[in-house]
DNA sequence: TCACGGCAGATTATCGATAATCAATAGTCT
DNA sequence: AGACTATTGATTATCGATAATCTGCCGTGA
């Protein structure tokens, strides 16, 4: 996975997503591959497979001949996500439990410290990578790969974001959310924890999809 | 969706999904893109993307300069597969009860007939589309695009076809199996749909993991 | 014999150029 | 004016060729 740094369409694949992350590619921009080949000095090879990939991890939308466009965290796809992740996060919580030994419980402890540390630093985006990383070790945990795939397509950082964004929570209170679900985990029961989890991230559905209504 | 008809990747990407299906690529088969350059006729750049598309759509495993291979259906990742879509279908059918209208209700059924007319002919195959159409119908039915797409990520039929391969099951038994469904459906109450959705797909994978215990 | 280094042959990754297609605009006819 | 067609500029899709990388095999030397 590391071992290939040197294939141009990663690198080019890894730049787009930093830029969609980052805003400097709004959604909606079209992103034009002969503006990248003249930008980045490559062919226009690796750049269109980069995009081709970019569409499969949903981060661009494309036609045939039409190009490509950053596609737009709508608020409806954000609340269309909570209920598929709630349930994947679900049956994650209950296959992990079993597989629970105290190196995870320490990464896992690891992460809600360092949520708390962000949390305390205002500092949004560190909160969202030990998030998205606390929930990710759980379903690494549970040791079934399609569940890890679906999981990973469902894009979580990037409507952690959003989602940090368009609630004004505290982020200290984000941050310790995840404190049943850790203290759940040492306690071993499967069904428990798999309720915490999906009602841990139902309760952040509700947060930002009920004041819309 | 079939005004592309002329974007050579797409037709060359539905070729190889068709050998895949059909036998004529083995799992672990290596696809050589000059290869299918020589026999198409065509330049190697789309045959590329297409092979892209497919290592996405999971069809395929690639490593840099070592090419694809047709991904072999591992028994491992076919067990893992049930309890995932189980948990999609069981909140597809959830999401789709209140969306149930007439329309809906007469092409499951035209489905179920189908599934019926291709047990009694003994066509493995047809079951097979009507089998998995029957289920696209009630996610495509839930309105919600994320979860469609998750559940897409399943490759579904190919998993189906080697359930019933792997398991002797009586074919018009799996047809029937789906009346359950139907008939909740019918009733109107979202959580029996899910439930009957998610145990029809949990027999199934008693029915193929159990007997390799 | 066996480990090692390095040369084919095969295959993928990238390049630069051309063809195909699209979107917008200008021009023509009624 | 309004509708319709032709043209043009921008962009994507495909091509054919070259560079980079891998794999297996062969000879060499201990």
């Amino acid at each position: 996975m590391t071992l290939e740094r040197t294939v141009m369409r990663e690198q080019i694949k890894e730049l787009i997503i930093q830029r969609i992350l980052d805003g400097t590619y709004k959604p909606g921009d079209r992103v034009v591959e002969l503006q990248l080949v003249n930008e980045l000095g490559v062919s226009q090879a690796p750049v269109r497979e980069a995009l081709r990939d970019l569409k499969a991890m949903r981060f661009v939308d494309s036609e045939p001949y039409r190009g490509a466009r950053v596609r737009a965290v709508t608020a409806e796809e954000l609340s269309e996500t909570y209920p598929v992740r709630a349930r994947l996060e679900q049956l994650a919580g209950e296959l992990a439990t079993p597989c629970v030994d105290d190196k995870l419980l320490r990464q896992l402890d690891a992460e809600l410290q360092a949520m708390r540390t962000a949390a305390r630093d205002r500092d949004q985006h560190g909160l969202l990578i030990h998030d998205a990383r606390f929930h990710e070790l759980i379903v690494e945990a549970a040791g079934n790969s399609v569940l890890l795939d679906a999981w990973s397509g469902l894009r979580i950082e990037v409507f952690t974001l959003v989602s940090l964004i368009k609630s004004n929570l505290d982020l200290a209170a984000v941050a310790n959310a995840h404190l049943p679900i850790l203290d759940a985990l040492r306690q071993g029961d499967p069904d428990l924890v798999g309720k915490e989890m999906r009602a841990h991230i139902e309760s952040f559905a509700d947060l930002v999809t009920g004041d819309q209504r």
